[in-house]
DNA sequence: ATCTCCCGCCATATG
DNA sequence: CATATGGCGGGAGAT
């Protein structure tokens, strides 16, 4: 860009500001048009309320108002005005100003009968700005499906009718995308960083964001919204429509709902090119963010907030809108119908569905695709198109399509058909393999996240049948999948799993891991792997750390890096013997996936000994039940503890009872020592394979594999053995609390501060876990825990097992150390 | 100085 | 070809 821009604007409206909110959105343009029709209100009370509402939070803005106000009506006074021409103050054209009028025109929910059409034309010059502006808004809105393009300046007002649907959906994918993952990865990274070892950070980094398989999806859509205008679809996707959608996903599937804009501009990014860590770029990215933002927030979606961690303050939104239900209709569908769809959920137009079903090209089931594929598409694209000339059209297909097992159809248009091809045909098979085992009895697979999902009954034939689990990779054989029979919900899980670290290097590392995250260690000494608890923040009481020694939970001062060696065992042992079904699980798992092109999975993946932590969550609050607990091991706090980790063998029934809402793994740094492997006790490749054969008498195992699949934490294929002398002590963390919140009410500011243990000593002691979630509406709080295990066996270490990627396993022994990190959540 | 994010150039898509 | 869309990033207002 050259710069040409010029910088003339200036005055041009002037005061149109005014309008404003109170004077009715219109005021204006000349027609006025009967636009809002009934059931809108352009001013109704509840547009008042919104208003307020939204004002109220950014209380600047309304106070800014106001002055405004007085200063125009002064100014008018003065008649010159040259002065200041800008009265309108920067924020009065904000975006999200301009959302809320344009809102205020159309009612939430319009009427079928309503002609809720939009002229973009019409628009612009009644809210007197740009168009481009609108463009803004309206990209928004159609990505959450509360609009549709007809035809060239016209669009059709939906309102939020099919708003529940749409975050239904773009959960499930978010869901599918294992964002909740990435989320963690990435955080897991920074908190690296931190105080890092010294190094090339920089370039794992990238490697591990690039690395992230998965895919992109592209405009999610609902069954009945598919195209309108035939003109209409043709740009469906693209960065403002889908960077919405995803930056949705991402709060849908976090559990504290609140998504930082650094962490979803890396997300973001990451998704489409791999690397390109480029300043610049994310600098767009959050740009962009902060207009999708400032809609979402006229929207009453999301709120602005500030979470505070160790580095500092910054700039995240809380979801405040609707608790996205699981639907279970949801699932059911996905197994079932392809065809057209059910009647239940979709309440809309199922004519436009069954058309579409019509052609159905199967194929696709879910969105996957295979994301090296695709990113590697897209990045050609991009590079194309920046370099310059001829922007190559993607294709688009039509096909594919529709069945999804979800309800909804999505399409990836943009992905070039080739390519689009081929993933398709390979996720596709995958899938169907998958599903066909699967339907047999699992339906666990999809969506639901928090307390529903459930398990397949260990004992059946789970192995094979891994439903088709989230993981829309295509990536991924099916034989992958059999490893874990029980499903997991790979959105929150709360299976923790820890990694030892060796002693030395485990001052480093005290700090906090934020959730989990492999590290990629270029060295390999040491493992550690950690986890967290699902929630991402967690509060501790502890304080930032380092040294933090007992800070911990009140239960168990641990220190941590100081008496790697000891520690109670006593407790670790009892959670050991429950844990022994665990143990048999840990696999590793290699990844097979077909992409093994990309080794910056690979790379990723770090080789580590995974131990399960416990996790348990109770879908009330932080009480886990009792039983459990005391079943499982009696930890000092009897709250957080119960570890089920070890427990896992649940069935489902029992799952389900727990409640799992998350899991979360949480890494930390692996290291190995060459040595060590020698002693690792060995996967055997056949391992990959399916190897479960047996029912899985322990689900735990697969329940590990199939978690640290997911997360990320091991590729797909391996898996990892149990192993016997494993154990792992429930550490118990500390509760934290999660928000509440009370949103609308009262601010509260939410504090969560995680802590870290720190764990090291040899005798098991483990940690415990712990975290229930919750679902926001239940506002309770949530606690979350730590855990680690630790190995019976030798003092401080633990024998790690890594799978490399050239395959080798390794087995190293280290120290675990769980860092804390705390967290804070303010709101403005 | 940093956080927000408006503005509008200009590449693209659509008709 | 004229427009409609909308990516993008400079740079300025708000803090």
């Amino acid at each position: 860009r050259s710069g040409l821009k010029t910088p003339l604007k200036q005055a041009a409206t002037s005061h149109s500001v005014l309008a404003e909110i109170q004077p009715g959105c219109q005021p204006l343009t000349t027609p006025p048009k009967p636009k809002e029709t009934l059931p809108a209100d352009p001013w109704t009370p509840t547009s008042n309320l919104k208003m307020l509402i939204s004002a109220a939070s950014p209380e600047i803005r309304s106070r800014e108002q106001r002055r405004e106000l007085s200063n125009n009506a002064s100014q008018e006074h003065l008649s010159g005005d040259e002065y200041e021409k800008s009265q309108p103050s920067r924020k009065e054209k904000s975006l999200g100003l301009l959302c809320h009028k344009f809102l205020a025109r159309y009612p939430d929910y319009p009427s079928a009968a309503e002609n809720n059409y939009i002229c973009l034309d019409e628009v612009a010059e009644e809210l007197n700005v740009e168009r481009r502006r609108i463009y803004d808004i309206v990209n928004v809105l159609e990505s959450l499906h509360m609009v549709s393009r007809l035809a060239k300046n016209r669009y059709a007002w939906h309102g939020r009718h099919n708003l529940s649907k749409t975050l239904q959906a773009l959960k499930k994918v978010g869901e599918e995308n294992k964002y909740t993952q990435q989320i963690q990865m990435i955080k897991k990274r920074e908190y690296e960083h931190e105080f890092d070892f010294d190094g090339e950070r920089n370039e794992e980094m990238a490697r591990s964001l690039g690395s992230n398989e998965h895919s992109e999806m592209s405009f999610v859509e609902l069954p009945g919204m598919e195209f309108r205008a035939a003109s209409v679809n043709s740009r469906k996707d693209k960065s403002l429509r889908v960077m919405s959608q995803k930056f949705v996903m991402l709060f849908l599937v976090s559990t504290p709902q609140i998504v930082s804009l650094e962490v979803a501009a890396k997300i973001l990014i990451g998704e489409d090119q791999l690397e390109d860590l480029d300043k610049s770029k994310f600098k767009t990215k959050i740009r962009r963010l902060y207009d999708i933002a400032n809609v979402l927030s006229s929207l009453e979606l999301i709120k602005k907030v500030h979470v505070t961690e160790e580095r500092g303050r910054k700039p995240a939104f809380k979801w405040t809108g609707p608790e996205v239900l699981p639907n279970i209709q949801d699932t059911k569908l996905e197994t079932t119908s392809t065809t057209c769809p059910p009647p239940i959920s979709e309440s809309i137009p199922s004519k436009e569905q069954c058309s579409k079903n019509l052609f159905p090209s199967r194929g696709k089931q879910n969105f996957t695709r295979h994301p090296s594929l695709i990113k590697l598409v897209k990045s050609i694209e991009n590079d194309r198109r920046k370099i310059q000339s001829a922007p190559t059209s993607p294709v688009k297909i039509s096909a594919s399509t529709d069945q999804n097992l979800s309800a909804f159809p999505s399409k990836m248009a943009q992905v070039p058909a080739i390519a689009k091809h081929q993933v398709e045909g390979q996720s596709k098979k995958a899938k169907e393999m998958k599903m066909k085992m699967s339907k047999s009895g699992l339906e666990c697979n999809s969506s639901s996240p928090e307390a529903v999902r459930k398990p397949e009954p260990p004992g059946t034939a789970a192995p094979s049948q891994q439903p088709a689990l989230s993981q829309p990779l295509g990536v991924c054989p099916p034989s992958h999948s059999s490893l874990s029979p029980v499903i997991l919900p790979h959105t929150q899980s709360g299976v923790s799993y820890a990694i030892y670290l060796h002693p030395s290097q485990a001052h480093t590392v005290t700090t906090y891991s934020p959730s989990f995250m492999l590290q990629p260690l270029p060295r390999a000494n040491v493992t550690g792997i950690k986890s967290i608890n699902s929630q991402g923040v967690n509060k501790i009481t502890t304080e930032e750390g380092d040294n933090q020694r007992a800070t911990d939970d009140p239960t168990k001062p641990l220190t941590a890096k100081e008496r790697p060696t000891v520690k109670s065992e006593t407790s670790s042992q009892r959670c050991l013997k429950r844990s022994q079904a665990l143990q048999e699980n840990n696999l590793i798992k290699r990844y097979r996936s077909d992409e093994e092109s990309f080794d910056a999975s690979l790379t990723f993946f770090p080789s580590g000994y995974l131990i399960p932590l416990t996790q348990c969550t109770h879908g009330n609050k932080a009480g886990f039940s009792d039983e459990e607990k005391a079943g499982m091991c009696s930890l000092q706090r009897t709250t957080y503890s119960s570890p089920i980790a070890g427990v896992l063998p649940m069935t489902a029934p029992e799952l389900k009872a727990v409640n799992i809402p998350a899991f979360h793994i949480t890494p930390l740094n692996i290291m190995l020592s060459p040595t060590s492997l020698a002693a690792a006790p060995v996967l055997s490749n056949s391992c990959l394979n399916s190897s479960n054969t047996s029912p899985a008498p322990n689900p735990s195992p697969s329940v590990l594999n199939f978690t640290l699949q997911h997360v990320g934490l091991i590729p797909a294929g391996v898996q990892v053995p149990a192993n016997p002398v494993l154990q792992h002590l429930p550490v118990p963390s500390q509760p934290e609390n999660v928000s509440r919140s009370s949103e609308n009410t009262n601010l509260q500011e939410e504090k969560v501060s995680k802590n870290v243990l720190q764990l090291l000593g040899c005798g098991g002691r483990s940690g415990k876990c712990s975290t229930p979630c919750v679902p926001k509406e239940a506002q309770v709080p949530q606690t979350v825990t730590e855990n680690f295990f630790r190995t019976p066996g030798g003092p401080n270490t633990v024998p790690l097992l890594s799978a490399n990627s050239d395959g080798t396993n390794r087995i190293s022994q280290g120290t675990l150390y769980i860092p804390q990190r705390k967290l804070e959540v303010s709101e403005d």
